[in-house]
Parts: structure tokens; C-alpha cells; sequence
DNA sequence: TCCCCTATTGGACCAAAGTCCAATATACAG
DNA sequence: CTGTATATTGGACTTTGGTCCAATAGGGGA
């Protein structure tokens, strides 16, 4: 549901609460969600197609805080979360920023300090989108490569020659090249040098498979 | 100073809070060496050759916690800080979780809770130092190279022909060819993957230098 | 001034990688 | 059963990369 101009998503059970905060978000030119509760979020979570964050209150009804936080984690979400609390304390915000917060925020929530924690959330978002886009990018290469290919590939990235790849695989030079060009051809690359970078960047497949 | 066991630097202006954590990290296996403030710690710091961690008050005289943070930080140190604290608060232990440290705990902190972080942070420290150390070993490598052969290196680790890099360099593919087998002979390498890989490790000069 | 480091180039060759074209064999799915 | 995807191999060449030996030249430093 989410657009490309910059969205908070925001969850807290008070109602004024959630209407200072939306209008202190959206004053600053952000696209503002909000949510009654965790569950409620995770209902209808949007799937983010654009920079977003999430604003919550670690005391909450139902779901807490922390627990959306391990929920969101648990799932795949990327998304930079900023804590505020009434009722924190310290264990809680070290847990929360062990976890990978963005920040966390005693009430009464300075404005200021609420829009800088956002801006970092949202750059956060921006950056761990980029790199996840170009992740998936790289994988749904790899899995049109075929299982042979694949050995190929992990033996190729570890700087061995086709006489050695072969050998390996029980097989014969010439077969190698063949499932060698088919890797760079798949895997959209014209030298070993940019193979190796973007295997490095989906984990290189150590040696087998 | 400090050996390959592992050690644990404890700061804390307290006599008895150093002499009861102390004989706790001792305890459980730890080497311990004590301060009783951040300058005295500066002023003989360990150079640690070892794994070793910190920990700390945030709150003594002179320097503060955070400060020798902020300091360690500026230096080069890799040390892995926890720190204690009788009258710390969220924004506090927020601002070092935030600065990298390990863990933040309050007093009267409970002995599993200290222990445990200190396994953490001498895990960290030792994958830490492992990585400056291959770091440091690529990068005496890499001050080897004259000028040229680093051009050469840059251009290589860019998957481009000799051809295109003598071009590039506005000389000839023959001259390439020598500088570049310096390069793989200097950098102790045999493969343009293994070069690719390490010239990651220190951040590739991305295109001039 | 003389020697060393650096940069450069040539020639001769070998090894490795890449490219076309073509062909065979097997497994699995429609 | 037929066809597509996968894996394999051969032949014939071209391009690149790597190696050995040798040689020239300029900048510095001892």
C-alpha cells in the first residue's frame, strides 16, 4: 500500500498519542500510517515498495514492542524501527537497540529528536532496500543457472582453471568451458572479476553446489 | 602488556566494585587488569596482543564513559566495551549501544548478566582483530606496489583486458602484462579471483590511484 | 658520478580462455 | 511417445594471459 514518497508507520494504543505524532510526522513532509496495535499492524502490514519505518510504542496491549520487533525479524522485513516509551527502562532499550532499533526514544518524545531518529530510519530503509533489491537481483540470476553450472560457477569464483574445474568434476575441459560461458552469459557478466564480486555479494556457495 | 589469555580491563573509581567484579571475571577464567579512571587507563593503556574487552562506569570522575568511548573510537582501538552503571539512563545507554558498545548494564549487575557480555565482547574482539590483522596484512601488500602497478591492479580488479588497460594507461599491452604479473607476484596471489577478493577486503581503489 | 628503483618495450612461445558449429545421451514432463 | 532441458564432448581457431630473456631511460640517493 505504501507509495514512493517516504512513509512512517506508525502504532500506539492512545489515540492522541497517535494524532500529535501523525501530525508532527506529517508536518514534515512524510506519508503517515497509523495503527492501534501490533496485531492490527500485522494484519495489514503494508509491503513496503518504498522507504519506510516504523514508529511504536514498546508498551502496548496485546503484542508488545520487542515482540514485533522479533516478529518482524523473524519474517524478512527490512524495516528500521524507532522505539518510544513511557515506561522503558534500560535492559528494554539495550535489547531493542541489540536487536537493531534505529533508536529509542523516552517520553515525552522531543520533536526534534523524533524527526532526526526518522530521517536515519528512512535513510536506513533506502540503503537496506537498495542492497536487498540487488540481492534478489543476483539470486533469481543464479537460479536459472543449472546445478552444474552452479559447481562451475563456486569453482570459477575460487580462481581455478578449467583443467582444475574439470578434473574436479570428473569431466573434461572442453565440457567446462561450456557451462563456463553459460554462467557469464546468465549471470550477466563479461569478466571473472565482476563473477567474483557479485557471488561475494549472495554469499560465494563455498565449494560444493 | 597484556598475554594470550584473554583479559578483561576493568575501570571503576570504586575500590570495592573493582575488587568484588574482579574477583568475579577472575573467577571465571578471565585475566584482569584494573583502572581506577578513564585517564589512568589512557595513560598505560595495554596494547593489547591479545583478545581483551573493557569494562566500565559510565559515570566516574574525569573522563566519563562515553568520553573514553568517543576516544578509543578516535583512536583506532578495537576494544569492546560493556558498560556498568548505577544511575545511567535510556538516552545514555542508547547513545553507547549506538556507539557499538557490547552491552549496557545496570548495577547491581548480576554476575551471569557480566559474564555473559564479556564472552560476547572477547568474541568480538577476537573476530575484530582477526580482521584488522588480514587487513593490515593485505594493505602492507598493497604499499609494495609502486604507483603504477596499483593503476594496474585497480584496472585489473575492474575485469578489464590488458589491451583496454594499456590504453587506459596510454602505453601497451606488453607493459601491462609485466606490471600486472608484478602485482599478482607482490600481492601474493595466483588468480585474478584471489586478487578481486582481497582488493575487496581493503576497499578497491575504485578507479584512479 | 654511479647504482638502484621504476617504467617501458620487444621477441618468442606456451598456456588458458573464449567462440563457432555440430553431435550424442539421458531424464523428465506433457 | 515425443520434445525440451541438461550434461557432455569434439574440432578448429582466435584472443588473452603468462613467462623468459633482454634492453633502454629517467629520477634519486649514496
Amino acid at each position: 500500500m505504501t507509495q514512493h514518497p517516504p512513509t512512517v508507520l506508525l502504532i500506539d494504543d492512545d489515540p492522541s498519542v497517535r494524532r500529535a505524532l501523525a501530525r508532527l510526522i506529517k508536518s514534515a513532509g512524510y506519508q503517515v500510517q497509523t495503527f492501534v496495535s501490533a496485531r492490527e499492524f500485522l494484519d495489514r502490514m503494508p509491503d513496503a515498495t518504498c522507504p519506510a519505518c516504523l514508529v511504536l510504542d514498546v508498551r502496548m496491549p496485546g503484542l508488545s514492542g520487542l515482540d514485533l520487533q522479533r516478529e518482524l525479524k523473524a519474517a524478512n522485513a527490512t524495516l528500521p524501527i524507532i522505539f518510544i516509551t513511557g515506561h522503558g527502562d534500560i535492559p528494554m532499550s539495550v535489547k531493542a537497540m541489540k536487536d537493531g532499533a534505529v533508536d529509542f526514544l523516552p517520553k515525552p518524545v522531543k520533536d526534534k529528536d523524533l524527526l532526526r531518529a526518522i530521517e536515519q530510519a528512512l535513510a536506513r530503509a533506502v540503503h537496506d532496500r537498495a542492497e536487498l533489491d540487488e540481492a534478489e537481483d543476483i539470486q533469481s540470476r543464479v537460479e536459472k543457472l543449472t546445478p552444474r553450472e552452479r559447481e562451475v560457477m563456486s569453482l570459477v569464483v575460487k580462481g581455478w582453471l578449467n583443467k582444475q574445474i574439470a578434473s574436479e568434476l570428473g569431466t573434461v575441459e572442453k565440457t567446462v568451458k561450456v557451462h563456463r560461458a553459460r554462467v557469464m552469459d546468465k549471470m550477466q557478466v563479461d569478466s571473472v572479476a565482476e563473477l567474483v564480486r557479485i557471488a561475494q555479494k549472495i554469499g560465494v556457495p563455498p565449494k560444493s553446489n
